[in-house]
RNA sequence: GGACCGGUAGUUCAACUGGUUAGAGCACUGCCCUGUCACGGCAGAAGUUGCGGGUUCGAGCCCCGUCCGGUCCGCCA
């Protein structure tokens, strides 16, 4: 005898009469005392099952049943009369009148509940340590299988490219730029270590030496760092690409249709702009304060530094650079928010204060009084003013202005829900700068990955001041989320041993730490670009969440590990003598 | 490494300005109920208020320390 002959999720009208098996977990039952009601659940959904003592064989077993018992179930479809059909349920239409029950398995008492649509969310380690049962629930088990369903496109959508999924080391060697790595002992070499891998970076460009042209690759990466609410701890997957011979153009002409497609045909949401927008890294910063703005609401960052100069308000006046923001709506915000939450999040960002003036008919505020009519109403003429707005203005210098600006605009627009949840706004940030200074250390550092190729190549490096050198380095954005950065990739030997050099780096240290690429590249290396979009914080994006571990299935708490499992362990000191390993203390 | 917020029954939350025996929903146990679908009704069990110390006649509440969790900063080429 079969388990099944039907999943809990298909049967209908179309299957009155028919003798069906069903198997799966006890969702919801309802003892009227002399007819139970149990709804049956698998993946697949819920089938409403009838126990009743004249027709079970075994209706005891039925009185017996408890939650999450795993049971088997055979009888016939029924339909159900007029008024107890239910709509909410695929399978509303019909039940099934019991004819015998199994007990598969019995469940214990549960730590939280299954069926969790009116209560609130359960401490998240509990949750975790327990991530067996979460997964049993609907928002949690939709999302795992959108995961899947979002990859299976993806690699669909590569294919139909000609693009080749390759699959790159774990076990590889630690690399000294960037994040802390994971590092794995060895037992045959003592003393030595593998490091898992931050990303396949130099794998792929090495594919692209060998030939192969178009490579991707769902790849884990391992970092060692901090978690964030976007940023997952430990480990996570990237669409790792690469691609032999393309214009950055040609690049993104490419892979845009692969994110308009997953946002309408996956997801049901809407694309903002089409083609994407290729924003400049200066622009974006200097309007919207962060290199990664979030585009569904039309809010930018003015400089009016002008303006200022005419104004008798000290203040103003003799600020490095004024800027301003004008938001829609924002009359209504408190003095209360004004001053507590909106004044300390520009502070917070290095800005001394934040002004602020109301505009519904006239211009109001503490500082309404500083300025001459003629000022004000050129400076409703500058910025085309709404009524019912509020402006915020930092003086200070330009970078911090548009900083402290950029935070308070996203808090303006969380507070008056100014961003559709419907609507994903897609951009590509371009001209990232290839070199910033790092404050700390008082040094030229890569301003991202030093593997970019500079804009303007050896030229532009031998002559240019470092600090306004471009690079052909570009981000895709959505949403105030950071999704990838990709670049084109540096395969000239020359041109890479002068970047290492105005970063502080010898020829010595470039060709101890990259000397098997600059190997390589000298072998006949094609121009290549590429880039590798966060699976995770797309799957976040795509379904609106906003933790990411909600769309992994078994992801790490903020201490890195994972309680259900109880990842780290200590471990047997017969494995770290293989290993060559003492624990100190 | 740092900042902020939190920790009360299995679970989600209450508990007034420090005041008698720490309450409620769901889950759990027992009983009743033949058309429910968040079924309903009656009864019951369930607590070292994270832990340690202090202030007080009296602490879930105030103070100090500590542990744990979340969010953010640092960090994440």
């Amino acid at each position: 005898m079969p388990y099944r002959t039907h999943t809990c999720g298909e049967l209908g009208s179309r299957h009155e009469g028919a003798s069906v098996i069903l198997s799966g977990w006890v969702h919801k039952q309802r003892n009227l005392g002399g007819l139970i009601f149990v709804d049956l659940r698998d993946r697949y959904g819920l089938t409403q099952i009838v126990f009743n003592p004249d027709v079970t064989d075994n209706y005891a077993v039925a009185e017996s049943l408890k939650y999450e018992y795993v049971i088997k179930v055979e009888g016939l479809v029924g339909l159900r009369n007029e008024s107890a059909i239910n709509t909410e349920l695929a399978t509303g239409e019909i039940e099934i009148i019991a004819k015998s029950v199994e007990i598969l398995s019995t469940a214990k008492p549960l730590p939280f509940e299954i069926f969790d649509a009116h209560k609130e969310e359960e401490d998240e380690d509990l949750r975790l340590k327990y991530r067996f049962l979460e997964l049993r629930r609907e928002r949690l088990k939709n999302n795992i299988l959108f995961r899947a369903k979002m990859i299976q496109y993806i690699r669909q959508y590569m294919e139909e490219r000609n693009f080749v999924d390759i699959s790159t080391p774990i076990l590889t060697v630690s690399s000294p730029e960037g994040a802390r790595d994971f590092l794995v002992p060895s037992r045959i070499h003592p003393g030595k270590f593998y490091a898992l891998p931050q990303a396949p970076q130099q794998y792929k460009q090495l594919l692209m030496v060998a030939g192969f042209d178009r490579y991707y690759q769902i790849a884990p990466c391992m970092r060692d760092e901090d978690p964030r609410a976007d940023r997952s701890p430990g480990e996570f997957y990237q669409l790792d690409v690469e691609t032999s011979f393309l214009e950055p153009d040609e690049f993104f002409h490419l892979m845009e249709p692969l994110f308009i497609e997953l946002t309408e045909q996956v997801a049901g949401k809407k694309v903002m702009t089409k083609p994407f927008p290729r924003l400049p890294y200066r622009y974006v910063m200097d309007t919207y304060g962060v290199d990664r703005p979030d585009l569904r609401y039309d809010v930018k960052i003015t400089d009016i530094t002008d303006w200022a100069k005419t104004t008798d308000f000290k203040i103003f006046q003799e600020a490095t650079a004024l800027r301003v923001i004008v938001v829609p709506g924002g009359a209504e915000f408190t003095r209360q928010e004004i001053d507590h939450e909106f004044t300390l999040l520009a502070q917070k960002n290095q800005a001394k204060g934040l002004a602020w003036l109301k505009y519904s008919n006239a211009f109001e505020g503490t500082i309404a009084k500083f300025f001459k009519p003629e000022a004000l109403s050129a400076l409703q003429e500058k910025l085309s003013i709404e009524p019912n707005s509020i402006l915020f203005f930092v003086a200070d210098e330009p970078f911090v202005a548009s900083k402290a600006l950029g935070a308070v605009r996203i808090l303006a627009a969380e507070k008056l829900h100014l961003a559709d949840p419907n609507l994903i706004a897609w951009a590509w940030i371009v001209d990232f700068p290839m070199y910033e200074f790092n404050d700390v250390e008082q040094k030229i550092d890569f301003g991202h990955n030093p593997f970019s190729m500079p804009q303007g190549g050896l030229v532009a490096l031998n002559e240019k001041n470092p600090l306004d050198i471009l690079a052909y380095q570009y981000d895709i954005i959505a949403n105030g989320l950071e999704l990838s950065s990709g670049a084109v990739r540096n395969k000239d030997p020359k041109i890479m041993y002068r970047a290492f050099e105005i970063a502080g780096y010898t020829r010595d240290d470039v060709q101890k730490k990259f000397g098997h690429m600059i190997d390589a590249f000298e072998y006949g290396a094609p121009p290549h670009c590429g880039f590798a979009p966060g699976i995770d914080r797309l799957l976040m994006l795509l379904l609106g969440e906003k933790n990411i571990r909600s769309v992994i299935p078994f992801p790490k708490n903020q201490r890195a590990e994972e309680p259900m499992m109880g990842s780290p362990s200590v471990v047997d000191a017969r494995q770290l003598k293989d290993l060559h390993i003492d624990i100190l203390e």
